[in-house]
DNA sequence: ATGACTACTCCCAGTAGA
């Protein structure tokens, strides 16, 4: 079974570059974020059409997050708890029946938080928090659970071309990537990482100054597997090729394949 | 480099992204 992972940077000006990647690779559960546009505007037809159960949390111009799935979905949540103020639509879980028990994905859009001196990097750490808290709790459960999404986290040095230029952005800050440690410190797995130390394993690249040209990429698009999920990792990849396509996303694609069955 | 791109918005200069 393959879970991806996608920001795509507004799902109606990429929704060609969607199709065909949903073709090519035909994950089983798409979990897309920055779609950009309210629930009612979301292609929900087109991506019907491929096979998929669509729900989303849409917002008017930034932020909005869909799951994509090929298998029922049984429960579709948004909304990350722990702050009723919070407007921003950034997190939507769903839960898909397996053989045995079933499987739970959190597809989110952690906030940029950037520039660090502005109330944005205290509502990125708080954010942090509740998917902390959120994670904690769901663990509790002993299922498979995987977290998936733009976490607009650079984990360590080796996922930045010159982590130096990044030590103040919000990106890359000490408590910042603390409290992403904490994450993997409540038992969830990194998976990428489960499968490989090399570095430059990026999944961005700035549309400024060359970046994509010049691999000047950052990791921060990120599978969190729970322990029942990560005993069942096969193979991670990140879908690069598609950065190179006409009018691409500033993201790609990452994905698991796990050896789960579906009910 | 107070930059560079891209997308969005009560339509077009300002905001946001990372």
């Amino acid at each position: 079974m393959r879970i991806a992972t996608w920001n795509v940077n507004s799902v109606r000006q990429r929704l060609d570059h969607l199709l065909t990647w949903l073709r090519d690779t035909s994950p089983d559960i798409a979990c897309l974020q920055e779609i950009k546009c309210v629930d009612e505007a979301f292609p929900r037809e087109a991506i019907e059409a491929l096979g998929y159960n669509v729900v989303t949390h849409g917002q008017k111009t930034f932020n909005g997050v869909a799951l994509l799935s090929r298998l029922p979905l049984d429960e579709a949540t948004p909304r990350l708890a722990g702050d009723p103020e919070d407007t921003h639509a950034r997190f939507i879980e769903g839960v898909v029946s397996l053989k045995r028990g079933v499987l739970r994905v959190a597809c989110l859009y952690l906030p940029n938080g950037n520039p660090p001196n502005t109330e944005k990097y205290p509502y990125k750490l708080n954010w942090m928090s509740r998917l902390f808290d959120y994670s904690k709790e769901r663990l509790q459960a002993e299922e498979p659970l995987i977290l998936a999404g733009d976490f607009n986290v650079i984990p360590a040095a080796r996922d930045v071309h010159n982590p130096e230029a990044w030590v103040d952005d919000a990106l890359f800050r000490a408590e910042t990537r603390e409290r992403f440690q904490a994450l993997l410190d409540l038992g969830l797995t990194d998976a990428l990482r489960a499968t490989t130390d090399a570095p430059g394993q990026y999944t961005f690249w700035d549309y400024q100054a060359g970046a994509w040209q010049k691999n000047h990429g950052l990791r921060i698009d990120h599978l969190l597997l729970s322990p029942q999920a990560s005993d069942r990792l096969r193979s991670v990849g990140i879908d690069k090729h598609v950065r190179a396509w006409e009018k691409p996303s500033d993201h790609v694609p990452i994905w698991v394949d796990l050896d789960l069955e579906a009910a």
